[in-house]
Formats: C-alpha cells, sequence, structure tokens
RNA sequence: GGAGGGUUGCCCGAGUGGUCAAAGGGAGCAGGCUGUAAACCUGCCGGCUAUGCCUACAGUGGUUCGAACCCACUACCCUCCA
C-alpha cells in the first residue's frame, strides 16, 4: 500500500471536514481495504456535477485499493430527508425507487469504478425492524443532542415545523453504519451531523468509531462573486442551476462556458482533476494576463465533457460552440418546424410561439423591439413583420434559439 | 379544545381602499461591448397584433363608485396554551 501520508494528502483535497486524521492513519496502516460508505437518496436519480464531487472522492479511495458500498437508501427514501427542507415529500412507490437507483448507479459508473462498488439497500435491515427496536435505537440518543444540528435548531428558532419522523432519520442513517461496520463515511457538508451521529451509535454499539469526511456543496451555474466570495445556491436541478451528467455533450460545454469567471476556479478546484500546481498555474497565467480565460475554461470544460462522454464529443462540442457563440455561424443543425397557417401571414412573433420557439408571443414582441430576432440573416425591425407561406426561413431568435420555419398555407 | 400569526408574480420579499401587472433583490431574457452563453453597461421580465383589453396577489362570497389591501366563511401552513 502507497505511503499513508500521500494518501491521506490526496484523499483530503478539497475536503472541508475529517475526524479524526489519527483513526484515519491507523486504518490505513492495517494494510486492509476500507469499506467506505456513502448513502444516495434514490428519489432523485438526475445526477448532476454536484453529485460527482462526492463521487470523486470516492473514486479516489477505489484507486488506492479501497472498496466503496454505494448505500441506496431505499428505505430512508420513504421517511424524507429533512436536509435543508421543510416541506414534505410524496412517498416514491417501490417502483420509482427501484428504477431510480438503477438509473442512479449507472450515472454514478462514469464517475466510479464498478468493480470496487458495491451497492447494499438500507431496506435489508431497517425493513424488518420491529418497532421497539426502533425504540431501543431512539433511546440511545437524546433529543437536545438532536437538536445540536443546525438544521433543527435554526427551523426550531423560526417557529417552523419539525417532525418527529424527521428526527429518527440520522438515527436511521447511522445505524446503516452499524450494520455495514463502515470504515469511512463520505457526504456532502449538509450531512455531517448524520455522519457525527453514525460515530456515535458506532461506538454505544461497542464498534469503532467511523471516520467522517465531507465534501464542499458545489454552487450552481449561476454564482457569482461577491466581494472575492463566490455566493449563489447551490446546484440543484430545481433551481436549474446544475449540468447534469446524462445531458448531450453541447449542453454540458455551453453551460460551462457561461459560469463566471471566479466560479471557474472553483469548479476547478472540485471538479477538475487538473494537478493542484497546474490549476495554481493556470490561475496565475489569467491573472497576469499570459493566458485568455477563456481558454482555461474551454479547458475545464472539455476535461469534464469528455469525462461523461468521450474526447472526440468534447471536440465536436467545442469546435460547434466556437462557430455558434465565438464566430455567431449559423449552426448546422436547428430545429426544423413547419407551421400551417390560414390567410396572407402569419405575424412573426406569433410564429415563433406556435413554432414552440418561444414561450409566447408577447415574449417575441419584446425580442423583436429589442432587436432581438434575425430572419434570413437580416435583423427585423418593423414590429407587424409577417412571414407568408410557401417558404422556409431560418430564423434566430435571440443568442441561442434558432429554427429552420417552413410556414404553408392551410 | 382554545388563542394568535401567516398564504403576493419563477424564487425571496414590500405593499394594508384608488396613482398596483403590484417596490426591492435574485434568477431569467434582449441589446451593446467582449475573451464566451465571463465581467461590465442599458433595457426587458403575466397574456393578448396592444398606447387599449384580459387574467392575477390561497379559494368563495360580501362591503364599496372602486379591494392584493376591509368583512365573512373555507382550505392549507406555523406558533403558543391545554
Amino acid at each position: 500500500m502507497a505511503d499513508i501520508d500521500a494518501q491521506i494528502e490526496e484523499l483530503t483535497r478539497g475536503v472541508v471536514d475529517f475526524h479524526v486524521r489519527k483513526e484515519l492513519e491507523e486504518r490505513l496502516r492495517e494494510g486492509r481495504p476500507l469499506r467506505v460508505k456513502v448513502g444516495f437518496d434514490p428519489t432523485r436519480p438526475d445526477l448532476h456535477l454536484g453529485h460527482t464531487v462526492v463521487l470523486s472522492k470516492m473514486r479516489q479511495f477505489q484507486d488506492l485499493g479501497h472498496e466503496v458500498i454505494f448505500l441506496v437508501g431505499d428505505f430512508t427514501a420513504s421517511i424524507g430527508d429533512p436536509t435543508g427542507k421543510s416541506a414534505t415529500r410524496p412517498v416514491p412507490t417501490r417502483e420509482e425507487i427501484e428504477e431510480g437507483a438503477r438509473t442512479y448507479a449507472a450515472q454514478a459508473y462514469s464517475v466510479l469504478d464498478p468493480a470496487k462498488t458495491s451497492i447494499r439497500y438500507n431496506t435489508e435491515w431497517l425493513g424488518s425492524m420491529r418497532f421497539d427496536d426502533v425504540i431501543r435505537l431512539a433511546g440511545r440518543y437524546t433529543l437536545a443532542r438532536m437538536m445540536e444540528r443546525d438544521d433543527f435548531k435554526k427551523r426550531y428558532a423560526e417557529n417552523r415545523s419539525i417532525s418527529l419522523h424527521e428526527l429518527l432519520y440520522p438515527l436511521a442513517q447511522g445505524y446503516d453504519s452499524v450494520v455495514l461496520e463502515a470504515d469511512v463515511e463520505l457526504g456532502g457538508t449538509d450531512q455531517l451531523f448524520n455522519l457525527l451521529v453514525g460515530r456515535e451509535l458506532m461506538r454505544e454499539h461497542g464498534l469503532r468509531p467511523q471516520i467522517v469526511m465531507t465534501t464542499p456543496l458545489l454552487e450552481g451555474l449561476s454564482a457569482r462573486e461577491e466581494g472575492g466570495r463566490i455566493v449563489g445556491d447551490k446546484m440543484s436541478k430545481s433551481l436549474d442551476n446544475y449540468v447534469g451528467v446524462a445531458e448531450a455533450p453541447e449542453e454540458q460545454l455551453g453551460k460551462l462556458m457561461s459560469i463566471s469567471d471566479a466560479l471557474m476556479w472553483r469548479y476547478y478546484e472540485l471538479l477538475s482533476r487538473v494537478p493542484v500546481a497546474e490549476i495554481e498555474n493556470r490561475r496565475a497565467a489569467c491573472a497576469s494576463g499570459a493566458m485568455n480565460p477563456k481558454q482555461a475554461k474551454m479547458s475545464l470544460a472539455k476535461e469534464i465533457v469528455a469525462r461523461f462522454h468521450d474526447d472526440a464529443a468534447a471536440d465536436a462540442a467545442e469546435a460547434k460552440w466556437e462557430a455558434q457563440f465565438a464566430r455567431r455561424e449559423i449552426p448546422e443543425d436547428m430545429p426544423e418546424v413547419t407551421l400551417t397557417i390560414e390567410g396572407e401571414g402569419v405575424w412573426l412573433p406569433k410564429a415563433l410561439a406556435e413554432a414552440g420557439v418561444l414561450k409566447s408571443s408577447s415574449d417575441g414582441r419584446r425580442r423583436l423591439q429589442q432587436g432581438g430576432l434575425q430572419v434570413d440573416g437580416d435583423k427585423v425591425t418593423d414590429p407587424k413583420a409577417q412571414l407568408a407561406p410557401g417558404k422556409t426561413y431560418v430564423i434566430k431568435a435571440g443568442k441561442r434559439a434558432w429554427v429552420r420555419l417552413t410556414v404553408q398555407a392551410g
């Protein structure tokens, strides 16, 4: 096994919380593959880059010869993870959970090594517990300790509801660690409390407490810089500020190219496999003007696209992006829509709305007024512009929306 | 069982009888500029061929010339007392 200090250095890169270094040293010295546990919520199977931060950390463990337990929280999913939310979520069906777990694992394997990953479901042990088992488990923790959790503390102080079952969630998660006899548990920083409950419960059950590491939560695409700090929501699907691991190469590349320069360095730190020293070189080069930040951004974007697709796809996406946005050429492929109309012609904004290119004709009117519409290469200035039937038009509506629109008489 | 607080546009959040399609942020969009869908600046940001009309401030009904704002009931959320 590799030098222990070197291992620890690599394993702690980018890590926020780390409990406890000495224990990790000890276990690494034992020279056996460690059991690294990470729990996942199968109700949200669409992985985005935010999830890959912890996945990458898991991969590092695998590359060093350790074993990863991919724990599907299928049972806890039906309790409802309280993290950050007070809204009660609908309980997913068995089929939804299984399907979610399958999709999740398939996507996770774009980062993880399948050969060193075992998938477990916590229904296996939680599903057969009786009520007295649950009470006994609950007896090992106190309300005061539970209320130490930031989320609970805050909600309680702000007069927001906390359901009782939410208090059981950390216990269930901790119990998973007891059953699995985890050596290490990883999670996002929002999981710190739950991970530490795991340590406590393991100790209670006469086991060596797991080592706990948390990875940062990745900011979403729209995060910006304010006073030298990155501010903005965490990456999430519901805020539509994410890059999905299953998205098309051009989408991924385009989204990544739209992040601010400040955010780019954050992404380098958390997502790139480029060595730390090299990242610092690039940062310095950009700061001094020796390197164009666009170049650094493209390099990062392509690295990520290639991870989920391949190098060829990344190159193709780059070529397309350069053509469309840097050189503002007409893309070779664009949606083709045929619209059937009555009468002599159709108002351009209305046509775009009906073709599904824009969300409403008001939206089209606005863009027209602002000079954002082009038909066959000419900017449209007439607010009443019509499209005559019997022709095909190439239309650009703003920066990104293109259509080849055929208008035919009805 | 009782008392109180709340529900505003994609999100947060002002607004307590007319000047409110509703302040301010954020997100988003367009244009300019550029190194890009960065940054920055300007504008837009419910729908409708449109200097007007329609829909909208949880729902229903009411008071009023006029209501997001007042009243009643309903639904949902939260807190406190029991």
